[in-house]
DNA sequence: TCTCATCTTGAGGGTGTTCTCAAGTTAGGT
DNA sequence: ACCTAACTTGAGAACACCCTCAAGATGAGA
């Protein structure tokens, strides 16, 4: 336990700052921003950045979990509020797809690009948790072909991720990903 | 019109040397390799390498075309020899991916990453073009469902080229798109 | 063999990033 | 008002790449 002095006040203003420009920044930008950006964004000098958080990964578990974990429990909850798994399960890709290309930071963050920021790791797994259940009650429900496994989900939402980072993104390539989804259910219309 | 005299001839060994390095280091590593690697494999100073071929576009483009028009000439044929329109596009789709998963450079082309790089553009324009022409062929045959445009297949080769980039792509993500074109079919089995 | 146009060389300047640390500044207790 | 631990600062080292150019080396014709 170490005993926890207060900081200065400086400092608290400091860190308050760093915050709000890596939050900033990282939305714009994705989770590689430059950290000098950052601190310029700040007004503050890069050194006080690596004094207050020892790293980028430590600047992204102080700032990005909270946001990304609100906006994906948001989320979630809409999923949920669907009728059908099958409902619940496109619902999911689409949104989660939608989400990624709006959030460079959460995009980054489902690709898990800073294994060290714990804190942030912890919230995707969360989201693909959920990802996992609704492919398995779309699969108890006999809505999802058994050959679509939760892998097969978990690399659609990291094809969405990669395809967001290429700035040449051609217009519509999520098709592809929601039409592989749509062979994936089983007979019916 | 240049006169244009013989080069000495400890130059035009060294631009074969240099070929030939070219060569081997962009089908391992891309077309965006270090070029003081490929100067160093060819035993060169990097300062040849500039005067040689001006530019990294100048040397892709006097290394690349030739052995990725071979590949997709033999590719394309094999394309050809298949029975009906939707063998063909699918033996198209599963083929181009496989040929990029195997050869960065050819990769880097098809994803356009130097378009400076003219003259190999123009060889996987000729292979985009039979891709387009197997989607029309599949429309014209009532197999391919018309709201799969070659858009769509531009899209596929692209996710694929992006997706093998990525050295963390997880196992078997060319299902995703596998899937995509599966979905496309019109009905039938 | 001698000469010189042609060719090669690689240190060095430019860019953009991360991370450090010696020196300077300041909050806040006395 | 003064002191000092806590804090900030930004130049600079390190890295990895691109591209240039003055100086030196050499092939080949005479």
């Amino acid at each position: 336990m170490t005993e926890a002095r207060p900081l200065r006040r400086d400092a608290r203003d400091n860190i308050a700052k760093l915050q709000a420009a890596a939050l900033e920044v990282f939305l714009a930008k994705g989770l590689d921003a430059s950290l000098d950006e950052i601190a310029r964004t700040a007004g503050v000098s890069i050194g006080t950045l690596y004094n207050r958080f020892g790293s980028r990964e430590g600047l992204i578990d102080a700032v990005v979990p909270e946001v990304a974990g609100s906006k994906l429990l948001v989320f979630g909850a809409g999923v949920l509020a669907k009728d059908t798994p099958r409902e619940r399960l496109e619902e999911f890709v689409t949104g989660m797809i939608e989400l990624q290309g709006e959030d460079p930071a959460l995009n980054d963050a489902i690709l898990r690009r800073y294994p060290d920021a714990v804190a942030l790791l912890g919230i995707c797994d969360r989201s693909i948790a959920l990802g996992r259940d609704l492919v398995r009650d779309a699969h108890a429900d006999g809505s999802l072909s058994p050959d679509f496994t939760e892998h097969d989900l978990f690399c659609m939402l990291w094809l969405a991720g990669i395809a967001n980072r290429d700035p040449h993104a051609p217009a519509n390539w999520q098709r592809v990903i929601t039409r592989a989804l749509d062979q994936a259910w089983t007979a019916t219309t």
